[in-house]
DNA sequence: ACCTAAACTGAGACCACATTATGAT
DNA sequence: CGATCATAATGTGGTCTCAGTTTAG
């Protein structure tokens, strides 16, 4: 990691907390509001003004977010350097069980930083980056020197001549040449600045690869898509590393800002690692080249799309493969589910009206969940729900219930493999094929995720032929009879696996409000306990006994 | 439509100390 | 091998703080 990485990571991780701290006198909201401002103006003045590059900012905000929400476990603002050091060599495992996997992401974080918060930080970084922050505080916004009173004015003023003042006491050279870096940093690196250091690598990538498109294409097929894509979820291409090197060419990350959470998720066995990958690779070329002629047409529009970019995208992310779907109204779903011996070009043509825009023109909605798109989302899970019973029934058909019949006893268990396939699934969020991939391995193996993608890449395609192609091809052994084609007879068990599902949404929910104690004795202490503004204090002993006697005995 | 400020929200930290876990003897 | 002791770690709830989000002007 290089120093600027450190910085543009540190920069955006402490920034609030280290400004809050240090200036203080300026009321929080005040500071936020302005960070706010900055951010806008900073963003209008490298030319990011259309909403979409307002939505990299934002995205870059929520990146920076978890790191700062991982500054912001430890108490506050300076402490919190020294925490995180502390809970680096701890291992911070003090939370509770609720929050652990928070903690787990979070010590990755930490462990990212963990690099420059060792050597420079404990006393130099905050200083610097508040300097940094204020810095542009008087180059975008006049603002804040109105808030400088004689108090903060001192603040201000050592920002004013951060070069000679030294307001941090052991600044750096290497803080001075890191503003001649910002300053002199085109487009690209002012948003490493802004950005962690992973995903400013990420972005980087991004932004580099736009050059590579025609302004139109730039324009059309901006940052928003692959961005998204990036911050949204780690693709197969981060956890098989051998998919094509070409498609890192795309610029979409493998690390996004989410990663952490995602790749942790997307962590099953390896054995199911192995068959996403095999199946992604198998199905990357597969689609490669069946997606190749047929985007061509789609692309026309966006000079600066490659092809293979929308075969990554229609691959690898199939978690946009839903919000695709589902932000095209079509409602794929229940519905078009191919009857066995029927070509699926009406499912394709079908698309293939709506999904364009998603590929060509992208001042279309945002492939980020709005809340249009969560409505639509839950089709979409449903169907992955649908087919993936329907796997499961095959299976379970064929090991419990060979007549097809529903048995109490069937049904049950029907209900608690689905609990049990399910629980790691949407307790990963809301489930996409992608999770689909990694947690089952039928699934993985064609149906659902396959589907998805399919339907996804192929969906300005024309050549039915290749829509067939792929549609069987991709999910040969997963095409079960009746499973993967639902008929009447299977009706009946979708009802019950839509009510098992949601009595298994039910008990998530509990599960995850519930606040769990383990010991009711120390529950009890603790209420008896006496507490000042919620903290704990020391229980003053009415015993007569002389207080140095008392603390003696206290202490042993 | 855009910007700013404030309100709202969710999560984490803090505290003392009884209880529990672990290691040594 | 079990018992005892010492030490470290854990967990408990109410309140506060903070950063992010939403809302109002």
């Amino acid at each position: 990691m290089s120093t600027q990485d450190s910085v543009s990571t540190v920069y955006k991780c402490m920034l609030r907390g280290a400004a809050d701290y240090l200036v203080k006198p300026i009321r929080r909201n005040e500071l936020r509001n302005l960070w706010q401002h900055v951010w806008r103006k900073q963003s209008s003045n490298f030319g990011i003004n259309d909403p979409q590059d307002e939505s990299v900012a934002q995205r870059q905000l929520e990146a920076t977010s978890e790191n700062n929400a991982a500054s912001n476990r430890s108490n506050g603002q300076m402490a919190c350097i020294q925490r995180n050091t502390e809970q680096i060599e701890k291992g911070s495992d003090e939370q509770s069980s609720c929050t652990k996997p928070d903690v787990e992401a979070e010590s990755v974080r930490v462990e990212n930083m963990q690099e420059f918060s060792q050597p420079k930080w404990g006393k130099s970084f905050p200083s610097d980056i508040i300097l940094q922050n204020k810095y542009e505080f008087l180059n975008f916004g006049q603002k804040f020197l109105t808030h400088g009173s004689e108090a903060e004015g001192s603040e201000v003023d050592t920002c004013k001549d951060d070069n000679t003042t030294p307001l941090g006491k052991d600044i750096r050279p290497e803080s001075q040449n890191r503003d001649a870096v910002m300053t002199n940093e085109d487009f690209d690196n002012n948003y490493v600045l802004v950005n962690s250091s992973s995903e400013a690598i990420d972005l980087i990538g991004s932004f580099h690869n736009y050059p590579n498109c025609s302004s139109e294409g730039i324009s059309k097929f901006d940052s928003l898509p692959q961005l998204d894509l990036s911050l949204r979820r780690s693709h197969f291409s981060g956890f098989c590393n051998s998919y094509t090197e070409e498609r890192r060419t795309l610029g979409t990350s493998n690390a996004s800002a989410f990663t952490r959470y995602t790749n942790r998720a997307l962590q099953p066995p390896q054995t199911k690692i192995a068959n996403a990958c095999n199946n992604q690779k198998e199905y990357g070329t597969n689609s490669e080249q069946m997606l190749s002629n047929t985007f061509t047409t789609c692309s026309s529009d966006n000079p600066g799309i490659t092809q293979r970019s929308i075969i990554s995208l229609a691959a690898g992310h199939s978690k946009e493969s839903e919000v695709a779907t589902s932000c095209s109204q079509q409602r794929v779903f229940p519905v078009p589910i191919p009857v066995k011996g029927i070509r699926v070009n009406n499912l394709y043509t079908g698309f293939g009206s709506v999904l364009p825009p998603m590929f060509c023109t992208q001042s279309g909605s945002s492939p980020t969940p709005s809340p249009n798109s969560v409505p639509q989302q839950e089709p979409s899970f449903q169907m992955n729900i649908l087919y993936q019973s329907s796997l499961e029934n095959n299976n379970f058909e064929q090991q419990y219930d060979p007549d097809g019949q529903n048995t109490n006893d069937a049904a049950n268990q029907n209900v608690y493999k689905q609990e049990h396939k399910l629980d790691p699934l949407e307790d990963r969020g809301h489930v996409s094929s992608a999770t689909d991939q990694s947690a089952s391995s039928s699934i993985c193996n064609g149906g659902v995720s396959h589907h998805n993608s399919i339907g996804y890449g192929s969906a300005c395609g024309s050549n039915s032929n290749v829509d067939h192609v792929a549609f069987v091809g991709a999910a040969p052994e997963s095409k079960n009879e009746e499973g993967f084609y639902p008929q009447n007879g299977s009706s009946h068990r979708s009802i019950q696996r839509e009510a098992a599902l949601a009595k298994f949404r039910l008990k998530r929910k509990e599960r995850c409000y519930e606040k769990k104690v383990r010991y009711e004795s120390r529950k009890k202490l603790a209420e008896q306990r006496p507490r000042v503004k919620g903290q704990f204090v020391r229980q003053v002993h009415m015993d007569p006994s002389p207080p140095e006697i008392d603390g003696n005995s206290y202490y042993g």
